[in-house]
DNA sequence: ATGTCACTCGCGGAGTGA
């Protein structure tokens, strides 16, 4: 089965090529991030018809998630259970015995700033909240748009962006953490090109020069670990005319 | 190059966020 993540930058404007690369790529778990739209704008319809069935968390200009799948989920939950939160930044569902949670990471903004102090708590909440539903779900995704990169594979000028936003030391502690509690970054199982990145800024030609990051991860518990077969990063939508920054992460697991 | 894209408010283009 194929699970995948991607930020697409408004749906609204996305939702053909969304539909696009789901005929060409039968998944049976999408998490989408960066909805930009309100619940009742969701395009549920256009989901039904192509197959798929969909939970999502919208809000208006910013933010919202959704996954779409194959078969329904149930025990919903959107965002972090006990942790207040005006942003609409997670949302997980059951398919099956495979629990999986869609989020979109707060941005962070700058090391200095009143976003990154929000990221920092942020994260240490969905820590706690995704370390009891381990145990709960020993077959877990935690996939998304974490907005942190691991470590200097992951960007495209380590030098450069030494301890700028998405790179400094506090966030990927943060993601230690979440390492910590027993999940693997699936990317990183397999042999993968060099220089692979996730995102490419929209200025400077990001993606023609290949001046990106990867921020965007599949994290599995050590169950999925045993079955993970494969992981990617699709570019071809980042080659469309009107691309989201970001290019979908696809892992495939066997039996 | 402060370089692009998507959104809001509200009807032109500045402001915000990424």
């Amino acid at each position: 089965m194929n699970i995948a993540t991607w930020n697409v930058n408004s749906l609204s404007v996305r939702l053909p090529q969304v539909l696009d690369w789901l005929a060409a790529n039968p998944t049976d778990v999408l998490a989408l991030q960066e909805l930009k739209l309100t619940d009742d704008k969701f395009p549920v319809a256009a989901f039904k018809e192509a197959g798929y069935q969909a939970h999502w968390f919208g809000q208006k200009t910013y933010n919202g998630v959704a996954l779409i799948s194959r078969t329904e989920g149930v025990d919903l939950v959107k965002n972090i259970p006990g942790f207040e939160d005006e942003m609409s930044r997670v949302i997980a569902a059951t398919y099956g015995d495979l629990r999986v949670i869609g989020a979109y990471f707060p941005n962070g903004q700058a090391p200095d700033s009143d976003k990154f102090a929000y990221k920092m708590r942020w994260l240490d909440a969905l820590r706690d909240w995704v370390k009891d539903e381990m145990t709960r779900h020993p077959n877990l995704v935690l996939m998304g748009d974490y907005n942190i990169t691991f470590d200097e594979l992951d960007m495209w000028d380590p030098v450069g962006l030494k301890d700028t936003i998405h790179c400094t030391v506090e966030e990927r502690e943060k993601l230690q953490a979440l390492t910590d509690l027993g999940l693997t970054d699936s990317f990183r199982l397999f042999e993968q090109p060099e220089k692979s990145y996730s995102w490419w800024d929209y200025r400077e030609f990001g993606f023609r020069r290949n001046r990106g990051l990867r921020i965007d991860h599949i994290l599995i518990t050590p169950a999925l670990k045993d079955r993970a077969t494969a992981c990617v990063i699709d570019r071809a939508p980042r080659k469309n005319e009107r691309p989201s920054d970001h290019a979908p992460v696809v892992l495939t697991l066997g039996d």
